[in-house]
DNA sequence: TGTACATCAGTGAACGCGCGTTCACTGATGTAC
DNA sequence: TGTACATCAGTGAACGCGCGTTCACTGATGTAC
């Protein structure tokens, strides 16, 4: 007779009731989040992995999600949300609206570094890795994005920047992104003065803008 | 009888002679690169396919590199060189420092767009990607970081622009890394202007350094 | 000049793996009469 | 109130795949005597 080790996996949950599937969508997407977090590699994030994490077989994962690609965007998705809300917090209660934009650029290199299996997903991806569903043009219709044409948008107002408002944040956009992304990818570059250097790299990029 | 399908693999090649195995190891990068550019991904230049399009049995290739891992880096430290010698061509025989400047960073993002798996390997993979041999130190005293340092270093001479060379290197470098990485994993995003965006990038980044 | 031997570039076959996904099914839950 | 039936969340087993890597080997090339 060969006794399960219960040690290993979750125990098996009990099935859900009539309507409750969405319950096991959240546990579903908890795990990989999880698991992601955990190993810090999305290619170690198995759909086999997730279910065992659950407690559920694999197959029961597809009642959910169309594919692997989808459980994982989904994921990060969410995230995705938080990080405009942990933006918005940052630069709350900041009048000026130049040290504004100088806050949110701050909060967006922390939030990227301190998730970067996330921002990896998101912004560094291959675009064959992203799901069928997924419309490009999401990012630019997303709350974030307009939080960030708006923060734009007051600078230009107050007469303290010069260009256009959208070619303005996509350009700073590129800015932030650039500084995270590389920290992620190169954590072992010998980065002089870390914080210093997002913050320098953030005070030039508004500077890089501002009305002459 | 099975007779093999001459057409979808090279024909075997003829063993080299003592002392030529340097010669196989070309033929590896070469057809590496080739499978890397024609495939656009990574993860699609197996060892097998690398193998094949040589006309060789997959142990071979290990007789030359010690794994995967190294035979990609391989393939795109070499590219490396290549992209050192490109922007030192773009930026030939301009006087303006910051013009100069300028024109290294146009000569940058466009490699890189014009390689974006090189790009990606080299710049946006994750960490454990590396091979063990590789030091990220490298990058720090390649000749095309000490080419941008000397660039930076230039204007700094010429008064043009504030703060320590080294920040203000790296600082530059993850400005165009930033719209370079961007390009490459959102190809579908509704870029505005791609051209013109590019530009102002560039020229926001170095005005972001300028002396007041 | 001829022969035995060493070298070593490259082979053939296999190991062992984990993966995404599919498919026919089960059985507890809820419903209709 | 009791029973036959429909629903559907989740299962168990398997398919089929391509991968990196290892290992004992072969046989043409070059060398020593």
């Amino acid at each position: 007779v060969i006794v399960p080790d219960e040690t290993t996996t979750a125990p098996r949950r009990t099935r859900a009731r009539r309507g409750e599937g969405p319950l096991l969508r959240e546990r579903i997407l908890d795990a990989a989040e999880r698991l992601l977090i955990q190993t810090g590699d999305e290619d170690q994030v198995s759909i086999r992995a997730v279910a065992d994490e659950v407690g559920v077989t694999p197959p029961s994962i597809y009642m959910h999600f169309a594919d692997k690609r989808e459980l994982i965007f989904a994921v990060c998705d969410k995230h995705y949300e938080r990080f405009d809300e942990f933006v918005e917090r940052a630069a709350a209660g900041i009048e000026d609206p130049l040290a504004s934009l100088h806050a949110r650029g701050r909060a967006y290199v922390q939030f990227g570094l301190e998730n970067p299996e996330h921002y990896r997903v998101l912004f560094m991806g291959k675009p064959s890795a992203t799901p069928a569903s997924y419309d490009p043009q999401q990012i630019l219709t997303s709350s974030a994005f307009a939080h960030l044409i708006e923060a734009v948008h007051r600078c230009a107002d107050a007469g303290v920047i010069r260009g256009e408002t959208l070619m303005v944040s996509i350009s700073l956009w590129a800015g932030v992104h650039g500084i995270t992304s590389l920290l992620i990818s190169k954590p072992n570059f010998p980065w002089p003065y870390r914080e210093e250097l997002i913050d320098r790299v953030l005070w030039n990029l508004v500077e890089g803008v501002l009305a002459r």
